[in-house]
DNA sequence: TTATAATATGAACATATGATCATATAGTAT
DNA sequence: ATACTATATGATCATATGTTCATATTATAA
């Protein structure tokens, strides 16, 4: 395999897709809903944290497309939407655990 | 599989990680790397960039033990030095070029 | 020793980022 | 219509980040 002079959108597209998993806060919330689809304050009761932090950065994730959500009365159910992405952060995060 | 809250340290390690890869530039000189050990000023050339910015991340990328260096006459040669991480970006890499 | 080459480093600066506060919005129930 | 609940949004602020400039360091060659 040769070194191919990497495309500059390329670059940024991968760039972004690693800093969306680069916060700690988009890494629990993400994982979170690994295990199960979430409203926002369950997400924010859950993490300990503002309902406000919780919404910013869900609306980040779903600009990246990272996350849908479907709304239930006055509650909006979030769960993850890109397979890829989730599977970086699962498989990162258990080759973690196993090497500290 | 079971949700588990999450051990913070975990998170810290894993959201280090990702951040390493989340810069440009650092995609850049790891993606260099993987095809090819490279000097500072090569990798500088290669990539048409100051050569103190890539000296700073390399150093960087050094402390997160992701690069290796050996000394030849006055020069440094670089080398990746983390295989999963490697692993990591060039999967991500790939996977980009076949969704666009 | 002196000059040169390659790399490392520290300070400074502009920009990006994440959290918080206050408030807006929108749907629901009374 | 009014009150209530859940969520979204905009402004602000402190901190983090990446690059550049100037200079230091270190090894080599003359």
């Amino acid at each position: 395999m040769d070194y191919n002079p990497i495309d500059e959108q390329l670059i940024d597209a991968v760039s972004q897709t690693f800093k969306a998993l680069s916060d700690p806060t988009r890494i629990k919330i993400l994982h979170l809903l690994f295990h199960k689809e979430c409203s926002v304050s369950e997400i924010a009761d859950c993490l300990k944290m503002n309902q406000s932090t919780i919404s910013h950065q869900l609306k980040y994730l779903k600009q990246l497309r990272l996350v849908k959500n479907r709304r239930e009365k006055t509650m909006y159910y979030y769960s993850p939407d890109d397979y890829h992405v989730m599977n970086l952060l699962e498989q990162t995060i258990e080759h973690s655990k196993h090497t500290r």
